[in-house]
RNA sequence: AGGGGUGUAGCCAAGCGGUAAGGCAAGGGACUUUGACUCCCUCACUCGCUGGUUCGAGUCCAGCCAUCCCUGCCA
C-alpha cells in the first residue's frame, strides 16, 4: 500500500454499524472486521469501482481487519480471464493490495453444491421444472402468490434430479433448483427464488466440470461465509436480496455468519457508470477502447492523466451515505488538479503556436536561463532553457486589437513577461493574405534578464509562456471534453447514445514544447503553464511522436469585455 | 397499487433532543515571474410537507408528498 495513504478513512454509517457490532454484546465482539471486493470479471474496472474498492479495502483497513479480493465467476456466460488480470492490475494500481487473499467463487463450487443438496434434505428445496416463461407467469403480482406445481416434490425425487442435473442428463433450461420460502412474499426474491440453472458452457476457470451454475443470491452469501468475511459491503440495489442472504446463512450449514450492508454507489454527471453502456461504446467503437482517455475506465483514467491519489481523494471526500447521489465531474477534476498542482512538474508548450521575433535581440545570438520545475517544490530542482531572436508563443496571447481587462500582448500595450527570460513590449505584427496574424514582433529590456527589470518597475501585462524556435519539439495535443453533452446521458428512457458529445476530442497537431520533452515516458504528468495540465500519451503512436493528453485544465478567471 | 430504500444549499455531505460542520461550484477581494496556485470574505433565520410530543425538534411520533430500486434460469 503506499505510504501516503495511511490516513484513516472517514468515519461514515458503515462504520457506525460496525462499531455497533464490535463493542460488547455485539454480533462480532472481539473480531477481525474482514470484508471482500467481489467483481465478476466480465469487464474493466471503472470509477465507480474505485469506490467500492475504497469502501471495502478501506474500511477493512481502518479497523486493522483483512480485505479479500474474489472474483465473483458464477456465470461462466459473461466472463473471460482477460479481465481477471486487468482488475487485479488496476487495484494494484489504486495503491491497494489483497495480500494472499485472492479468491475465485468457482473454486467453493463443491461447498455450494453441498449446500445445495442440505437444502433439498432439509425440504428446503426442490426441483423445478418450470421453463423461463411459465416460472414468470407463475409468480405472481402483488395480489397473487406465486405458483409452481412442483413445489411439493417428494425430496428423494429432488434429489435425485438435482444429482442428474449435475451429470449433465438435461439442456440448458430444462430444470432449476428452486428455494421454498414464502410464494406471498411482497419481496419477489422471497417467491421460490432459483438457486441453481443448468448452463452446459466452458467456465473459464472450471472448464466443462459443471453444467449447473449457482446464482448470485446462492454463492454470495456462501462465499463471503466460507471466507470468514464479517462485513459483505455492496450497492443499494440489493438491499432487498438481505432477506435472502439472510436466509442462505441460516439455513445451510457455514462457519461465519457474514452482515451484509448496502451503500448508494457513485454517480457522476456527464458520464455512464454502467458496464454494459461502456461495453457497447468500445464494441461500436465510440470510443478507441476500455482505455480510450474519455472512459470512466480506472484505463482510461489513467491515460488521461489522472493519479491514483486524485481518485482515492475523490473517493474519501465524497463520502459514503445511502443517498443515491451524481456527483459534478468539476469535483473530480478537483481533485486531480490538486494533486497535480502539488507533483506534477511545469513545462513550457504552445498549442496553437504563433512566431514572435524579438526585433533588438541579436541574430543568432542564444542563452539559455535556468527555471525551476516547480515552484511549490524547490526539491523537483531547475532546467535549462534555450532563448533566442524567434520564439513561439500562443496565439491566444496577443491580439491586434486589445479587449477590455486584455493584459497580454497588442500593439503598443503594457509590458509583458516571457516566464524566466525577459520583459518584452509588443511593436508590431504581420499578417498573411487572409488577414490572420503569422508574425508577432516585440522589443526586449536587456536589462531584465530572469524576467525581472533591473530598475524595479512594475510589470503591468502578463507573464506568458514561450519556446524557442529553433530547438522546440513538435508534439502532438490531444484536449478532451466530456464524452456526453447531457448531464445525466443514463436518465429516464434517453438512449445514451443519442447524448454522446460529438466535440470531447480535438487533436491539435502543430504543438511546440520545450526540447527537454523530447524524451519524455509514457504517463509522466507536466503542467504547461496556462494550458493545463497533460500527461505524456505513448499509445497509439509511432515512436518518437510525442503526444500528450489534456488531463484538465486551468482555471482561468480572465474573461475579455465586461 | 405490493416490498425495500432515500429526501439537509446548484452538487456531495456532517448532524444521534440544546439552537444548521466541511468540501466542490458560484461571486467579491488580496497576493503572484502561470489571469494558475495560495490567502481572505460572501453563499440554508432553516433541514420534502403538515400536524403532534417537548421548555426546546433537522434529530422523537403520525400522516402525506417526492424520488430510486425490485416481478433474469444476470451480478
Amino acid at each position: 500500500m503506499s505510504e501516503e495513504r495511511m490516513e484513516s478513512m472517514a468515519q461514515n454509517f458503515i462504520h457506525d454499524l460496525i462499531d455497533q457490532d464490535l463493542a460488547p454484546g455485539g454480533q462480532y465482539q472481539g473480531m477481525t472486521v474482514h470484508t471482500r471486493f467481489p467483481p465478476e470479471p466480465n469487464g474493466y474496472l471503472h470509477i465507480g469501482h474505485a469506490k467500492a474498492i475504497y469502501v471495502d479495502f478501506g474500511t477493512a483497513e481502518k479497523y486493522g481487519g483483512l480485505c479479500n479480493l474474489r472474483m465473483d465467476d458464477t456465470n461462466p456466460t459473461k466472463e473471460d480471464v482477460e479481465y481477471v488480470q486487468a482488475i487485479q492490475e488496476d487495484i494494484h494500481w489504486l495503491g491497494y493490495d489483497w495480500g494472499d487473499r485472492f479468491f475465485y467463487a468457482s473454486d467453493y463450487f463443491e461447498q455450494m453444491y453441498d449446500c445445495a443438496v442440505g437444502l433439498i434434505r432439509k425440504g428446503l428445496a426442490y426441483v423445478c421444472e418450470l421453463t423461463p416463461d411459465q416460472m414468470r407467469e407463475m409468480r405472481g403480482d402483488v395480489n397473487c402468490a406465486a405458483k409452481c406445481p412442483y413445489r411439493d416434490r417428494p425430496v428423494e425425487e429432488s434429489l435425485d434430479l438435482f444429482a442428474r442435473m449435475r451429470a449433465g442428463e438435461f439442456p440448458d433450461g430444462a430444470m432449476t433448483l428452486r428455494a421454498k420460502i414464502d410464494p406471498c412474499s411482497g419481496n419477489f426474491n422471497l417467491r421460490d427464488p432459483v438457486l441453481y440453472r443448468i448452463n452446459h458452457m466452458h467456465h473459464h476457470r472450471q472448464g466443462d466440470k459443471w453444467c449447473i451454475y449457482p446464482m448470485y443470491d446462492f454463492a454470495h452469501p456462501i462465499e463471503d461465509a466460507l471466507e470468514g468475511i464479517t462485513h459483505s459491503l455492496c450497492s443499494l440495489e440489493f438491499e432487498d436480496h438481505r432477506p435472502l442472504y439472510d436466509w442462505v446463512i441460516a439455513h445451510c450449514d457455514l462457519p461465519a455468519k457474514p452482515r451484509q450492508i448496502e451503500f448508494a454507489r457513485l454517480g457522476i454527471n456527464y458520464t455512464v457508470m454502467s458496464k454494459r453502456k461502456l461495453r457497447q461504446l468500445v464494441e461500436e467503437g465510440r470510443v478507441s477502447g476500455w482505455d480510450d482517455p474519455r472512459m470512466p475506465t480506472l484505463r482510461g483514467l489513467r491515460r488521461r492523466g489522472y493519479t491514483p491519489r486524485a481518485i482515492r481523494n475523490f473517493s474519501e471526500r465524497n463520502g459514503v451515505s445511502k443517498a443515491s447521489s451524481t456527483v459534478e465531474y468539476a469535483f473530480l477534476e478537483y481533485c486531480l488538479r490538486e494533486d497535480l498542482n502539488e507533483t506534477a512538474q511545469r513545462r513550457m508548450a504552445v498549442l496553437r503556436p504563433v512566431k514572435l521575433v524579438i526585433t533588438n535581440y541579436p541574430v543568432g545570438q542564444s542563452e539559455t536561463f535556468t527555471v525551476e520545475n516547480n515552484p511549490n517544490r524547490p526539491e523537483d530542482g531547475t532546467r535549462e532553457v534555450t532563448f533566442s531572436r524567434e520564439l513561439y508563443i500562443e496565439a491566444e496571447d496577443f491580439l491586434p486589437q486589445p479587449v477590455p481587462k486584455y493584459k497580454r500582448l497588442y500593439p503598443d500595450g503594457p509590458e509583458c513577461r516571457l516566464k524566466g527570460a525577459y520583459v518584452i513590449k509588443c511593436v508590431g505584427y504581420e499578417t498573411d493574405e487572409a488577414g490572420n496574424v503569422v508574425e508577432i514582433t516585440a522589443e526586449y529590456d536587456p536589462d531584465s534578464r530572469g524576467g525581472d527589470p533591473a530598475d524595479g518597475r512594475k510589470i503591468k501585462g502578463a507573464t506568458i509562456h514561450w519556446v524557442d524556435a529553433a530547438t522546440a519539439v513538435d508534439a502532438e495535443v490531444r484536449l478532451y471534453d466530456n464524452l456526453f453533452s447531457d448531464p445525466e446521458p443514463d436518465a429516464g428512457d434517453k438512449n445514451f447514445l443519442d447524448c454522446l458529445n460529438p466535440d470531447s476530442l480535438e487533436v491539435l497537431t502543430g504543438a511546440k514544447v520545450e526540447a527537454c520533452l523530447a524524451d519524455v515516458k509514457s504517463e509522466e504528468r507536466f503542467q504547461f503553464l496556462r494550458q493545463g495540465y497533460f500527461c505524456a500519451d505513448s499509445a497509439d503512436c509511432a515512436p518518437g511522436h510525442l503526444v500528450f493528453n489534456r488531463s484538465v485544465s486551468l482555471k482561468d478567471s480572465y474573461k475579455p469585455g465586461t
